[in-house]
DNA sequence: TAGGCCATCTGGTCCT
DNA sequence: AGGACCAGATGGCCTA
């Protein structure tokens, strides 16, 4: 059954020239080929008439040939593909939102290295330090909601949301994430080692939540007066490391990426000579990579957000 | 089940 | 002539 083209214009052209799949192929290959050079005039409607039966045959080693060539250029096309693939791949490492398990689509992720270029080019004219919450708007901008939860997911990744067990695996503590930015009152700050009795045990129930809306609605509320969030003079604009943001000083940043060649997921805890990883079973929705330095970093960056 | 996303096949066009 | 690139068609898989 042909799949109604969107295309009014190519679709005429296109009830001719059935598309064949692989196994059209074998069976018509060898006629479309013999038409190849088939004259046809027009008939009283102006559309093409065949003239009579002049096919010209072609050998078996043609034919063979012919479907050799078709072969190898399915083979290249496949490749190329396939190298296309590799590069979007490696973009999506460095775009602001890097999850090996939801990975984004290739129009998402084209969209959202269009805004990170964007808000890096933004923030280097301003020359001056951003504004988290407008650089998270410029980043979501045109993108669809799940994937805009999912950056935002990625943001507001705290220390607290990681619990260090006797293991020394790291979970999520299904604390809603979006109390990074929106503490209850009286919301106690957690160290990165442990947290305070209201993050644990008092885990409120996650429920859907749109990130994007609150981003917007705290922006938009933001006031002189009220003062939009400011980070403090330490610092730097958010740098992505493999989909995590980091405001960690500079040299700081090159120690990471010293010790993180191959991104965060090989980083070792210190001392301990593991990897963190998120537990399987975490509530957690992204298999996301914390690296032990953005414990700090996070900390300082909420801190600085809720000051 | 519909819709989104993806891989693959395919023929057309352009370039070397 | 042959390869690279492109876009349309198609079917499979997954999720809401």
């Amino acid at each position: 059954m042909m799949r109604e083209s969107q295309f009014g214009a190519t679709f005429t052209r296109q009830e001719d020239v059935r598309t064949l799949n692989s196994a059209d192929l074998k069976e018509t290959e060898d006629d479309n080929t013999d038409r190849e050079e088939e004259e046809r005039e027009e008939d009283e409607n102006g559309l093409p008439k065949k003239k009579g039966a002049r096919k010209k045959k072609f050998s078996d080693g043609h034919n063979d040939r012919v479907k050799v060539r078709r072969q190898e250029a399915n083979a290249r096309e496949r490749s190329r593909m396939h190298g296309l693939n590799d590069a979007l791949e490696s973009l999506r490492k460095v775009v602001p939102c890097y999850s090996k398990t939801q990975k984004l689509s290739k129009i998402e992720t084209l969209r959202l290295a269009k805004n990170y270029i964007w808000a890096l080019s933004e923030t280097l004219s301003a020359g001056k330090r951003p504004d988290l919450l407008a650089f998270v708007q410029t980043l979501c901008k045109g993108l669809s909601q799940p994937t805009t939860n999912l950056v935002a997911g990625c943001l507001q990744l705290n220390a607290r949301n990681f619990l260090t067990d006797h293991n020394g695996d790291v979970s999520f503590s299904g604390r809603p994430q979006y109390d990074s930015l929106y503490p209850y009152p009286n919301a106690e700050m957690a160290t990165p080692t442990g947290l305070s009795s209201g993050t644990r045990d008092g885990v409120k129930p996650f429920r859907p939540y749109n990130y994007y809306a609150s981003y917007e609605s705290y922006y938009d509320s933001a006031s002189p007066e009220s003062g939009s969030p400011h980070f403090d003079g330490q610092m730097s604009p958010p740098i992505n490391y493999n989909g995590i943001f980091s405001l960690k000083k500079h040299e700081d940043q090159v120690e990471y990426s010293k010790n993180c060649h191959y991104g965060m997921r090989y980083c070792n805890v210190p001392g301990r000579g593991s990897m963190y990883r998120v537990s399987p079973d975490s509530h957690f929705p992204y298999d996301l990579h914390p690296r032990s330095q953005s414990f700090q970093s996070q900390d300082e960056l909420n801190t600085g957000f809720h000051n």
